[in-house]
RNA sequence: AGGGAUGUAGCCAAGUGGUUUAAGGCAUCGGCCUUUGGAGCCGACAUUCGCAGGUUCGAAUCCUGCCAUCCCUGCCA
């Protein structure tokens, strides 16, 4: 078995039967899947999981996907979200050819199905209300009791469905559904209903129908209808897969194979359209896109890029074992990717500054540096210095503990690609006591970082030149609730008991000059800082708003920790 | 009279009776290196696979029983 053979070897339970699929021949060679989303909401990293899996699958076996929208309920749908949900699935980076679909489009023939149930006298009009039905339903450990309509003759049947059809009948007053078993253990196959009345304006259809076919009927028929090899949904649809079968297999039809698999969750946000349309709708966010939702557009917005979040999906794995992933592997993918990517640049977020005393007064130099030390293809950049600087408050300690190497009284440190400089004194506010300034000298002989002489300095940190930077609105965003599992509430409350209040900080950074004409949806890595996207909201040209995408690792902040606790 | 699923480290997840003395990733903890305390590199991290029995020369993998968790009583998908 050759190298490559093997990397095709499971890595998870859908290859697996993929790929002895393929070794029987079962499908003729083909695999063809689907990602079908309902037009109801917005899309969010958990269908990014399905979306990477289902192109992903069908790219890797050379095979296709179809993009379809299984637009069957018309009073919750709208065009708003198909066009949302193209735009999205694009984004993400594929390509579903002329293979748009919506099961709408297969209305006529879903009709012609129906009928031919009800002339094998598999499905009967039901005049039971929605009370009824759900009374004669049964419970899970009792039976269900058979609707009195159950065995109207084929010939009413048909009659009845057809001024169904036609409009003869108000919103609920009659049903079609499957003769199955009203005894059956699965709840699903206690005679289900497959059309409702609905006297609704459909996005594609318009007013031509009034009767809309169920999710079960019409899912199953959409697949063969495509001739779909692989059908693969989250394991909620598990107890359907019967009722999949069923019609399927009474209509004797092309049969696909449903295949679930574990929906993804991650920690410390929730994906369920329920809820994120609630902090929509309450102001907890600013939208569908606010750069802190899990949807598709709100990570684009924070700075996510398509190829960190294949990367997820595909490093996370699939299974059917329902599971939490830690946020942290989201944030790692898009570190690890940025990290290669990302052009540098020098902010400081919480300015001090520092006057360099033995600097001539009006000099300006143009200091050069890297632009990627990940990737030198991407060039250098002039940076401006000047005598007065800002550098991060953060980087001055006048009372340092130890292993804390930045610039403290008497203490040498590198400013990154000018000088190594030395703190001499240290100017404070007379009321207050706060530190206003910081004076310092250089060596001019470290012009661009390094010594002739070879000394070490312990602490690199950036800086700005304070005439030539300009003030930027940076935007911090952390995670949006402080519990891992916001779905796990306590008694009495809700998942908006554990909103993080400090998910979103805004503050004004000075930045280096080229920054200025940052376009919307650029990123950066702001050195030492973290990672930065344009927001393409409310950024006006020449003024960018960054986003604050992702920290950087913070190994002194973990030291720091660890010292505090020694301490206590 | 219930049915359907799932249980491998803090979190994901490979593994499908014998080179498994259980891959890989995230997280964590050491060390090296470093003009980002970034990145990179090296190392540590399950005598054990929900539990208890059984089969076998050999079991995370097969059998039996038990336990835990999730899903199902929409004219939603």
């Amino acid at each position: 078995m050759s190298e490559e053979e093997k990397e095709r070897i499971a890595r998870n339970f859908i290859r697996q039967i993929i790929i002895e699929d393929l070794k029987t021949n079962k499908w003729g060679g083909r695999v063809h899947t689907r990602f079908p989303p309902e037009p109801n909401g917005y899309l969010h990293i958990g269908h990014a999981k399905s979306i990477c899996l289902n192109f992903g699958l069908a790219e890797e076996f050379g095979g296709l996907c179809n993009l379809r929208f299984d637009d069957t309920n018309p009073t919750k749908e709208d065009e708003e979200y198909v066009n949302a949900i193209i735009e999205d699935v694009r984004w993400l980076g594929f390509d579903w050819g002329d293979r748009m679909y919506f099961a709408s489009d297969y209305f006529d023939q879903l009709y012609e199905y129906a009928v031919r149930l009800i002339k094998m006298g598999k499905a009967y009009v039901c005049d039971l209300s929605q009370e009824e039905i759900r009374q004669t339903r049964g419970t899970l450990t009792e039976p269900g009791i058979e609707s009195p309509y159950r065995n109207r003759s084929v010939e009413e049947n048909l009659e009845l469905f057809e001024r169904m059809r036609k409009g003869e009948f108000p919103d609920f007053a009659k049903t079609l559904r499957a003769k199955i078993d009203m005894a059956s253990p699965n709840l699903n196959m206690r005679d289900p209903v497959i059309y409702r009345i609905k006297h609704a304006t459909h996005h594609r259809t318009g007013d031509k129908w009034c009767i809309y076919p169920m999710y079960d009927f019409t899912h199953c028929l959409s697949d063969s209808i495509e001739r779909i090899t692989h059908s693969i949904c989250t394991l909620e649809f598990e107890d359907h897969r019967p009722l999949y079968d069923w019609f399927l297999d009474q209509l004797g039809v092309y049969h696909p194979q449903q295949i679930e698999f574990a929906r993804l969750n991650l920690s410390y946000t929730v994906l369920s359209k329920r809820k994120l349309l609630e902090l929509v709708q309450r102001g907890i966010v600013d939208g569908w896109d606010d750069p802190r939702m899990p949807t598709i557009r709100g990570l684009r917005r924070r700075g996510y890029t398509p190829e960190s979040i294949r990367n997820f999906a595909e490093i996370i794995g699939v299974s059917k074992k329902e599971s939490i992933v830690d946020i942290a592997v989201l944030e790692h993918c898009i570190r690890d990717d940025l990290n290669k990517r990302a052009q540098r640049a020098f902010v400081v977020l919480n300015p001090l500054k520092v006057i360099i005393d033995n600097y001539p007064d009006d000099l300006v130099e143009e200091m050069d540096a890297i632009n990627n030390p990940e990737d030198l293809s991407m060039g250098t950049r002039k940076v401006p210095f000047s005598k007065e600087l800002y550098i991060e408050r953060d980087d001055f300690m006048e009372n340092p503990p130890k292993k804390y190497y930045r610039l403290a009284p008497g203490r040498e440190v590198r400013l990154r690609y000018a000088y190594y400089i030395t703190c001499t004194d240290v100017v404070k506010d007379p009321q207050t006591g706060e530190i206003v300034e910081v004076h310092c000298t250089y060596d001019p002989a470290t012009r661009g970082g390094s010594s002739p002489d070879g000394r070490k300095v312990l602490g690199t940190i950036h800086w700005v030149s304070a005439r030539h930077c300009f003030p930027v609105e940076v935007r911090l965003y952390d995670r949006l609730f402080i519990k891992e599992n916001p779905n796990d509430v306590e008694e009495g409350k809700t998942f908006l008991d554990y909103i993080n209040p400090n998910s979103l900080e805004i503050k004004t950074g000075y930045a280096e000059p080229f920054l200025k004409d940052a376009k919307p949806e650029e990123r950066f890595q702001f050195e030492r800082i973290g990672y930065f996207c344009v927001d393409s909201k409310y950024s006006k040209p020449g003024k960018p708003v960054f986003n604050r995408t992702v920290t950087l690792k913070d190994t002194w902040s973990k030291i720091l920790k660890s010292l505090q606790e020694s301490n206590e």
